[in-house]
DNA sequence: GAAATAGTGTCTTTAAGACAGTATGTG
DNA sequence: CACATACTGTCTTAAAGACACTATTTC
């Protein structure tokens, strides 16, 4: 330990020029009934890059862990907290930004849509936060940039590499369906089966089979029934579940 | 573009302090013999973490790229170019390293097991690189730290977080074995269905069943026959795969 | 020939897809 | 009652595990 704090005091870390860190987040919901992905862009008022649209983001404190850092992101410039974030990677290219070298850890975040709509419809939200619909034009798990547009379905030209981070956030939860509980992260507490099965559908981008997708729901224990069932659908009410918190297994 | 350039002059790019930005990387191959993950380590000579084992590294050039940064400390300190490497995960925890703020991106390299002895053991080695043995005290793709030890058995103590950059490593490569044809990086050219299986025991930590191993391979066209067998076996040769480029599919 | 592993064929089990048919809300 | 979706049951198909049996080399 006296060695290790001798060589602490004669360390010069100002020996190599550094680059800024950022951390920049992905945060995802599924508009169940448009049975597609949104993401939260806002639109960059200043250049570089004016009037493109941009991840939230900001720079990594000194003293910040990076983890922390995407969380205050989320808190100051969407509003939101306390929902599942995780790191994604982190994009390095040296003129990624053209002002100076920044490196970027990226996050994504999975929030559910009435959660969301509510933070950033608000009149007092924070940075302009928008939803923005995505369409991905590649299958499976291919990878790949992501494009942007908004309700109305104009284009939303994206800032930076922006359009990669989303494409390798989309690739990442494609992967981690079938094998991780993303989906749950993304309804309320209590769904139908046909409602994860739509969030499931939206983030593949293709139809599922219903009969099977409800047989592995059960058969793995991933899903129990709350007893209550949905009301005014217009049709026979589903039963509602829970995520069975499986931490026993 | 001119109002970019404007602002690319005002912008003030040390208005906030910045950490360092390295890059460590794990570099991993297989024994088939002794059905093991091994890893290559190097003692530090000083403080801090004296005499502890680190995974080679170095840090990030201003004007270069992360994966680049990752192929020249590959090629500095362990005399490897070539190999498969990609991006493992970015770790920052604001005291990782005692002397001052690093955030470390973290690679992970697979390379075949001779090819990486003849570097390793030649006396013109960089940098002291060593084989370490690795133990994985955690089934499937739990995650958690990871132990080594040397040839002989002997625990080698890590230094900074580098228990847990090998254990994100080892759960990465579990998790993609049986849908990215990573297996054959760590294999010679031509190989037996038998050493392949070796080598995805080895990285599981778990025994697979021969039969459906076998035919999991060749119905999914993963590997084509190359007409010739091994010799000097002791028991009937196998006949030799080679990996199939499937491009087309 | 013994030992050891390669390789083939078949049976069983399990999960997924297809699909028919019943159940039960709302309009 | 029509409609829409929930839910159940059964048949088929595909993949994995188990295992018996044959093949072929070295010692």
């Amino acid at each position: 330990m006296n060695d290790d704090l001798r060589f602490l005091a004669e360390y010069d870390a100002s020996r190599y020029p550094r680059p800024s860190v950022a951390v920049d987040v992905v945060l995802l919901t599924v508009d169940a009934d448009a049975r597609g992905l949104w993401a939260v862009l806002a639109r960059r008022d200043d250049p570089p890059q004016q009037e493109r649209w941009a991840l939230p983001g900001g720079f990594v404190g000194i003293d910040e862990s990076l983890d922390d850092a995407a969380a205050r992101v989320l808190r100051e410039k969407v509003g939101l907290a306390g929902v599942f974030i995780e790191q994604l990677y982190t994009f390095g290219a040296p003129n990624r930004d053209p002002r100076t070298r920044v490196i970027s850890v990226a996050y994504y975040a999975l929030v559910e849509a009435t959660g969301l709509e509510r933070v950033v419809t608000a009149d007092e939200r924070p940075a302009g936060a928008h939803l923005a619909r995505l369409h991905v034009p590649w299958p499976g798990e291919t990878g790949g940039p992501v494009e942007a547009v908004d309700g109305a379905g104009l284009p939303l030209p994206l800032a930076f590499d922006h359009a990669e981070i989303l494409g390798m956030a989309v690739k990442r939860i494609r992967g981690k369906l079938d094998y991780a509980p993303i989906g749950f992260e993304l309804l309320p507490d209590a769904f139908s089966l046909r409602d994860l099965r739509l969030v499931h559908e939206a983030i593949l981008g293709r139809a599922l089979n219903k009969d099977s997708f409800r047989r592995r729901m059960l058969d793995r224990g991933l899903v129990v029934p709350t007893g209550a069932r949905a009301t005014g659908v217009g049709h026979r009410p589903p039963e509602l579940y829970r995520f069975a918190n499986r931490s026993a297994t």
